[in-house]
DNA sequence: CTACCGATTGACT
DNA sequence: GTCAATCGGTAGA
């Protein structure tokens, strides 16, 4: 289940690029030996310059720092008693980032759903603060390398079908709302919001075989249908 | 110091 | 669909 990590170079281009290569690739958190992951399938660009919604917009404060400075660095910040979790682009005192909004459950998921304590596993890591309590992620992991491969990184993912690249505003903002910074897999049962925003259907990559067994299994089961045939993949640019 | 606001979520109509 | 919780960041007196 290891795969690469992901080095800094990775981080180190233009953040709407990282942003969607993110997809597809596995976050994952060593909790005491134990490893939590999932595979990114939602997330946000927020831009250095010219971008109202981003952070980093009005120059570096405490709160933000983390955002100016390496590449391949967490920024973890608080937001009606949340957390949301980024991941540092471009070059050291440019204030990029990339949002992780969600991720498809792979490992760990006792712990997803004991620290989540909800019984659906829909509701663990769909959305940006929802992933960060399942993955027990908090304002000590701001400014995390994640380039080490302990603790908190990002890794190669696995093979996996062949998937739609969705586009579309980000989630939340009220500044900026024009842009189209939020990526996503389209139609992927984890990525939050609308269905109008989302696309229709309410496929997943292999989640339903990661469940686990018993009554929470069955309940997943019949609650949402089988992954479609896959459709077409391309990241152009 | 006070006042306002938000890259959210969960409960409720 | 609507709305309140709840608190650090930020701006301004």
């Amino acid at each position: 289940m290891n795969g690469t990590v992901l080095d800094r170079a990775f981080y180190d281009r233009p953040v709407v690029r990282v942003a969607q290569e993110l997809l597809g690739k596995r976050l994952v958190r060593d909790w005491q030996g134990q490893r939590v992951s999932g595979l990114i399938v939602e997330a946000e660009a927020y831009l250095a310059a010219g971008d109202p919604a981003s952070h980093s917009y009005r120059g570096p404060t405490r709160r933000n720092r983390s955002m100016f400075g390496p590449p391949g660095h967490a920024y973890v910040y608080t937001i009606h008693t949340r957390y949301c979790l980024n991941v540092v682009c471009e070059s050291q005192g440019v204030g990029a980032a990339v949002l992780i909004r969600a991720v498809e459950p792979e490992e760990g998921m006792e712990l997803m759903a004991r620290w989540r304590s909800r019984s659906n596993p829909l509701d663990w890591t769909r959305g940006p603060g929802r992933l960060c309590e399942a993955f027990q992620l908090n304002l000590q992991w701001d400014g995390w390398d994640l380039t080490t491969g302990h603790g908190l990184w990002i890794e190669q993912g696995p093979a996996l079908p062949e998937w739609t690249l969705g586009v579309s505003p980000r989630i939340g903002i009220r500044l900026a709302q024009e842009l189209p910074l939020r990526f996503f897999v389209q139609g992927h049962c984890f990525v939050s919001g609308t269905r109008r925003l989302n696309g229709h259907t309410q496929a997943g990559f292999a989640w339903l075989q990661q469940l686990p067994v018993g009554a929470s299994r069955r309940k997943a089961v019949m609650n949402f249908p089988k992954p479609q045939s896959p459709r077409q993949s391309k990241l152009d640019n």
